[in-house]
DNA sequence: AAGATAAATGTAATCGATTTCATGAAATCG
DNA sequence: CGATTTCATGAAATCGATTACATTTATCTT
């Protein structure tokens, strides 16, 4: 393949001569810039990335840290990530967690070798005094997750106000026993309940402890915790889930036990996933615009790396949630 | 930050012996090589890939071109290649090509300044004299993509198999007037093609023109052409979708017209997604092994790269589709 | 027209690793 | 024990770009 130097003795100027051309500076005759033009194309000739890299001392390259590729949601994420990306000539390495604690950090080496940029996490693993130190090497941007003590920009969804809204729906349609699906214990998830409880205690309203199912993800989950809420003596008449997945999968399972949705039983998504108004009844659920805090932490990382924005102080940046209301509650 | 000259520095030893402790090479006593490592600790260094990716010549990454990010389907098989990916240490960069022919091309430039050791592709927009050029730069594969003049591997499932297996089974229903849905006129659509009028043909079946329609993807694409078959003189009672999104979106308007799926018209979708089993009537498809051609793609690529596989001249991989019989038909 | 300024180009150092080749020391062999 | 092989290590070239600095040439001032 060819390199510098060959299009530089091809044309009988300097490499730093063709470098000029390459990157488009001034200080270049029209003729000789014409003259590198006609010998790259002559040779074949295409910049090495990698000897461009190792001497500008960055790669254009982002780290995308996402628990699950099948997700919709989180490629949803992706897609706003990756829209502004493409926009300002930045690539994207999909680094897989599969909520492994190990392999997140694995994919923080590749900000220790300088393999990427800086890093965007859709979510996080490990305990947030595992990850600080990596700040070191780069931009750290959180996306769609946050942490109290993280001194990084974070970009959110007010999951707060989102639960909140989802659950004062469900009491102004008259309900007052409600069940609570969660995920796991994370910031997000501790928000979402922070919100959930706010709007039950406004509404004075009681809660039991077995209405409160944790770690309710997949399909799977929705489908185990509905007939576990099935078998309660005192069954609640609404259901706050985590996902439209969750949600989509009890939906089905009511119709499976006979159950009529709304009417013996509501159900509420989160997400506003496509399936979401695919399903019949239709889900009513909390949109998150997922694209949008992607493209929104794309561009702040994108700040961060020019100095617009000092990246190792905390930023929370917070975009709102809406209630989507269809046929399900 | 610290270089391997600090580290060689630090412990007295020369750049070549820390090398070779980096790269775990023989021919260094143990005493060195645990004066390097303490050193490397001790100084907070890491190799910069950079810099190794220039001398050695290689990335160990791959450009992985997908349409949409937001397609289950296609992030299925991103699922199976990262799978393999991530086992054998190499680091995938997506390339959301939107079906544009333009992106299609600029990302093969990754190729060419050697950003990324090769290329699979899970769709191609442009035509194939378009990409063979670039085959000089690195390996390519085409995944869940076939072009009979492509001097590649190809990973593909046989879609005229699979097809043909949907139609027969709708046939076998005793349906006689299927309207046929088809994405564009790439290889893939072509033996779907091949497929489906195979079955009609050996069961001796009249095809009306108007029950073909083109350019169906989207749930938006499913709900119009719906319309279109509801205005038809002569209304086929079944209908071959080229995927379940397609499909989803046509049992839904058919509800919404009140019509009974699949008594009064039967719906066949592509893929088995899970939205298939999620929507009700639960949805009759083709599986379509999407992460196992995924895997399967990234492990050819690999055999490639280690010079195993011939890579600049056919050969096909062929993997089975399967009827899978629920509600819809 | 002399001096100052700006433009065009080149030389060589640099980015941070890997690797060939050379050298001396240690181990093995007959 | 001398010859040969293997081991341990280092010096310096190399991968392919960018850029600070130097130099020459052209343009501008007054």
């Amino acid at each position: 393949m060819a390199t510098i130097a060959d299009v530089a003795k091809y044309t009988g100027l300097s490499s730093a001569t063709v470098s000029r051309v390459i990157n488009d500076y001034p200080h270049v005759s029209e003729d000789k810039r014409k003259l590198v033009h006609d010998a790259m194309k002559e040779l074949g000739y295409f910049p090495n990335t990698s000897a461009r890299n190792l001497r500008n001392r960055k790669t254009n390259v982002v780290a995308v840290l996402i628990p699950r590729l099948t997700n919709p949601f989180f490629t949803l994420i992706l897609d706003g990530i990756e829209r502004v990306a493409e926009a300002n000539g930045f690539q994207l390495i999909i680094c897989q967690t599969k909520s492994s604690k190990k392999k997140e950090i694995d994919f923080l080496n590749l900000l220790q070798t300088k393999q990427v940029d800086g890093v965007i996490f859709t979510s996080i693993e490990n305990e947030w005094e595992y990850i600080q130190p990596y700040t070191a090497y780069g931009p750290i941007i959180l996306c769609n997750e946050y942490h109290h003590e993280a001194t990084v920009p974070m970009v959110r969804l007010d999951q707060i106000q989102g639960s909140y809204l989802g659950t004062r729906h469900l009491i102004e349609k008259g309900h007052k026993k409600i069940a609570y699906c969660m995920g796991s214990t994370s910031g997000l998830s501790f928000d979402r309940r922070l919100g959930f409880f706010k709007a039950i205690e406004e509404a004075g309203i009681d809660m039991k402890s077995d209405w409160i199912f944790r770690d309710t993800y997949t399909m799977e989950d929705g489908k185990r915790v509905f007939q576990q809420i099935l078998q309660l003596s005192d069954r609640p008449t609404a259901i706050f889930t985590g996902g439209d997945e969750v949600a989509s999968a009890m939906v089905k399972e009511a119709r499976t036990h006979g159950l009529h949705v709304p009417r013996d039983i509501a159900i509420l998504g989160f997400d506003d996933q496509p399936i979401a108004s695919l399903i019949e009844p239709e889900l009513t659920t909390i949109y998150q615009p997922g694209d949008e805090i992607g493209a929104r932490a794309m561009t702040v990382f994108i700040e961060c790396l020019n100095g617009i924005r000092e990246r190792m102080s905390q930023a929370v940046i917070e975009l709102p949630l809406s209630l989507v209301i269809r046929d399900s509650t």
